[in-house]
DNA sequence: AACTAACGCAAACGAATGTTTGTTAGTGTA
DNA sequence: TACACTAACAAACATTCGTTTGCGTTAGTT
């Protein structure tokens, strides 16, 4: 019988990690609470974490280069910018679905990362927004958006797509399509009908 | 002379207080911290509030209080429903920009409150967001508002309008009424050209 | 001048924190 | 059989936390 040895419970502290800290926050969540979770003594994670610091960094920096990858991607095609934005809203939605504890702790907890990961991250952040939002620009270049100020339009975005977080639970009167398509209905063409 | 006895210093507290818990957070602000910002030792605090956590709900249902009465207010006018969502939104951004460290605790740090202030906040949230989706949904019976699903709509605005509090610095690029008047655009219209 | 209340401080409290240490039982390999 | 490695544990570590206690000082009141 081939042994767990050489475990994934390294995986396990870091997924447990990420549901606790996003029900707590990082500072709210103990050693001895997230041992608890995995089932055994704190002590004993320190034989597969180096510290709690690392666990908010590894957990930060998945989720910051899983965004940064997936932009990277929608830059590469040629489809009208505003596909574009749908594909970038779309990968919000799914992301925050898919792995919503996660996506939580790297919105809510990152200011917890001690230097250098703390300016790393906010670096990596910095670099999301602003590809995010030359696409907005060109975008609006094109003649494909309403000249809104571009901060004002990312951010705005960026917000809107955040609250899935505090709302979505599996079996809820929205599929997950249906609550994309209602947020980018919203987002492309507005409350107000014309 | 007129003494400062009787003094305000409970109040200096509360407003450094809010700084520092929307600076580091809730758990990431000791009793310590905050003397020092206040200028005295974290024992000589204790002569005007009675605990931390009192410190976090005179906060918190300062801000909830406040959102709670300006609604009736928007409500009790018999404006179009495209202009009582539009001065709800410019509520939000004002008092975000007026009051932002306090609105930002209310944000992020109510969910350290102890019961039962836990479930009375809570329950004036949601008094909040029900008052505000019937304006939605009233709005899209008049014809005004495109049929969205009116949740969808409610987080969308709400979310929105909650970057401000990350992005605003008095003498940005964007004036208050700048802001305000772009977010709105964002909203209402959308970001698509039509 | 005597009294009182407000307000500050230093010191200490127990509890909880992240982490280290020493040890032990089990497992794979030579 | 012998050795190395993994992974668990209990116990203890120093530090920090919110808070209490006791005591001094100051300022207004009688």
């Amino acid at each position: 019988m081939i042994t767990t040895r050489k475990t994934n419970k390294r995986q396990l502290i870091l997924e447990e990690a990420a549901k606790l800290f996003k029900q707590k926050g990082f500072g709210g969540t103990s050693m001895r609470d997230l041992a608890g979770e995995v089932g055994i003594e704190a002590a004993s994670m320190y034989n597969h974490i180096k510290s709690k610091d690392e666990i908010l960094e590894l957990i930060c920096f998945r989720v910051s280069s899983t965004y940064i990858s997936q932009l990277a991607e929608i830059e590469a095609t040629n489809a009208p910018y505003v596909e574009k934005i749908k594909a970038l809203i779309s990968l919000h939605i799914r992301l925050m679905i898919e792995d919503g504890a996660a996506v939580s702790v790297a919105n809510h907890d990152w200011k917890y990362l001690r230097e250098p990961a703390l300016t790393e991250f906010k670096d990596a952040r910095k670099q999301y927004e602003k590809g995010f939002a030359a696409l907005i620009e060109q975008g609006i270049a094109a003649g494909e958006f309403q000249p809104v100020n571009v901060s004002v339009a990312l951010f705005t975005i960026l917000s809107a797509v955040r609250w899935v977080e505090l709302w979505y639970r599996p079996g809820r009167e929205l599929s997950a399509e249906e609550l994309e398509a209602n947020i980018i209905t919203m987002l492309l063409t507005g409350l107000e009908k014309k």
